[in-house]
DNA sequence: TTGAAAGCGCTAACAC
DNA sequence: GTGTTAGCGCTTTCAA
């Protein structure tokens, strides 16, 4: 007892060595099951006293060899310093720590390429599942993972034709509410500066921009649809396409994410066309500092602790029970945040058609 | 050969198995060193043929535990959704990514207990090395790992009495050129937002601030210096306190991060007090939308992308040479991006020290 | 040109 | 109450 401990190399086994027990009794109270294992409390003092005094933390790495689970979800998104995804990995990171996970975070930089080689490399690290926000419209790379056995969460977009359970913002509504918002304040020649063709969340928001021109008896001018990308320079070269081309021809736009939005502002400031006195302007995608902009500006806003939550729980779900794995999907309603980018420019404009089935 | 392979569990034994082969030959081949074993094109073939054809990617945490390296960076930051640390992060993803790691991402939401808790599991995840921005003043549960056999890099904060590498902005000589811009333009009272007290951060702007209006001859009045925390919370109040007891008793405010001036803008609009034309303002940390601001503002930007590739570099160095361990530092300059948020209202203010030592 | 064997650190089944 | 043993999947000597 007296004796120098020869300072095994810290592991459970070097700590039962110096200690004269074996590997499992170490093992079991330092996972905290000394009670179950009715192991006696001098035992476990000890354990417990020289863990601390080493400074001792498991290998999880040996652990989740051994129990063929790592408490590691993959988070797979296009771009983390777009802070819509920025926001939603800090509410889902929060949320699977609660739960014992970390997560590995991979940035696919909007290259469908390096999502694949990224996916691979997850696997390869034995993730316990995966949160992936797919880049572009090509889901062949994705198909092998979304039959397989590991739980697997679509984010913001998804593939009709993978059955994988997913969570979005419902982007045909929250298009919507734009357009409505737009109608009601008068404006009929409405503009729409486009994301990327292919990806959920850009088709389902051109979607209820057509229709819901439609259900207010007004014609879809496919003149005034630009762009094809969710990037700012997008957004600025579409905008300016559209006042070289168009100009006095819409009296408003609707810009599909932050980044268009800012990347038209740019543009108009160019042509010296005021925001809203000569155009009105709504932008999906809410971030607290639109507040300060000139002029504040009206948005669709996404509801992200929502989305974040949603995303946890369709995950535990799954690595809980994986049979019982009925592809569900979630649509989070989004929220109209009204400030001073939309004029008013004359009477509402009342609906022709009765409201669609969505 | 035409007999319908067994389909063993995926895994190089598994594959051995399947081709009559034995682990050691599976696993050479699939890391790419058939060559320099001289092992038969034909056999190479085989192995790479099932391997693809069962998508087969080798267990990365079984290789972990075996070569006691885990190709993985714990990445610890106060907060993802700042997009300050967001823009950083992924300059560090990219960058580790093309060095073959993966970073395990871990928010301490400013919160240091949280922070020392995620330290310890990163630990037991086996990290190859540590990026770390720490929380709050204290760093007792840092010395642990900074002396340690870890590499490690401290990001943004660092301590003078940790002895480890440490990547940051020149804070000290930011805030002289946020400072030093007001007084070309003839302010001299000039408020400011403080950030966490004991973060370096915010004491080095603190110091640029107090010293630089001690170069110019004015004095420096401790009632115009507020706050003590970088968010925008802590901008709104500290604003207000400042507008109720010392209105008309500056004419400019140096903000210390983008959140503390977007709290800040909140309380002058709540007052009616319009920026410039009733004071002026500069904020630490540049962002791409205050374009956008109503007025645009001026700003002290941090060289992010360089900051990330430091990081990145300072960290691999260790983890290559772990012996050459003489802690370095790593101070890189910040540059004044001038918009509109700034008025000249006098003559410019003349320096009256030499400059001093920095 | 390939294989056999050992072991990374951990836990769970099965002793006693 | 506690120990023994086996094995998770991989790489790497050492041997042939």
């Amino acid at each position: 007892m007296k004796t120098k401990s020869k300072t095994n190399p810290l592991s459970i086994t070097g700590i039962a060595k110096d200690l004269g027990l074996s590997p499992s009794t170490v093992s079991r109270v330092l996972a905290g099951k000394a009670k179950s294992f009715h192991i006696s409390e001098a035992t476990s003092k000890k354990v417990l006293e020289l863990a601390r005094r080493r400074k001792f933390t498991p290998n999880a790495i040996a652990r989740g060899l051994r129990l063929l689970k790592t408490s590691t979800i993959g988070v797979l998104i296009p771009d983390i310093s777009n802070s819509f995804y920025a926001q939603l990995v800090r509410t889902v990171t929060e949320g699977l720590r609660r739960h014992g996970y970390s997560i590995i975070l991979c940035d696919s930089q909007d290259d469908p390429a390096l999502e694949a080689q990224l996916l691979e490399l997850l696997t390869g690290r034995q993730v316990d599942g995966l949160i992936i926000a797919p880049v572009g419209q090509s889901s062949a790379h994705l198909a092998h993972f979304c039959g397989g056995a590991k739980p697997v969460v679509m984010v913001d977009r998804f593939f009709k034709n993978l059955k994988v359970p997913y969570v979005s913002s419902d982007n045909y509504s929250g298009a919507r509410q734009a357009m409505e918002f737009f109608l009601e304040n008068g404006h009929t020649r409405i503009a729409c500066l486009k994301g990327l063709n292919g990806t959920a969340s850009s088709d389902q928001r051109l979607r209820g921009y057509r229709q819901t021109l439609i259900d207010y008896g007004l014609k879809v001018d496919e003149s005034l649809i630009c762009g094809n990308a969710f990037d700012e320079q997008n957004g600025y070269t579409a905008m300016k396409q559209l006042l070289n081309r168009h100009r006095r021809n819409f009296t408003a736009v609707f810009a599909m994410n932050n980044l268009i939005a800012s990347g038209a502002l740019i543009a108009l400031k160019e042509h010296a066309v005021k925001v809203p006195r000569d155009v009105s302007l709504i932008a999906f995608d809410e971030q607290p500092y639109f507040l300060h902009y000139n002029p504040p500006l009206t948005t669709i806003a996404q509801p992200l602790k929502e989305l974040g939550k949603a995303i946890v729980e369709l995950l535990l779900e799954q690595i809980k029970s994986p049979q019982a794995r009925r592809p569900r999907g979630v649509l989070l309603p989004t929220s109209l945040v009204i400030r001073e980018s939309v004029a008013r420019i004359g009477p509402p404009i009342a609906r022709k058609a009765a409201r669609p089935t969505h």
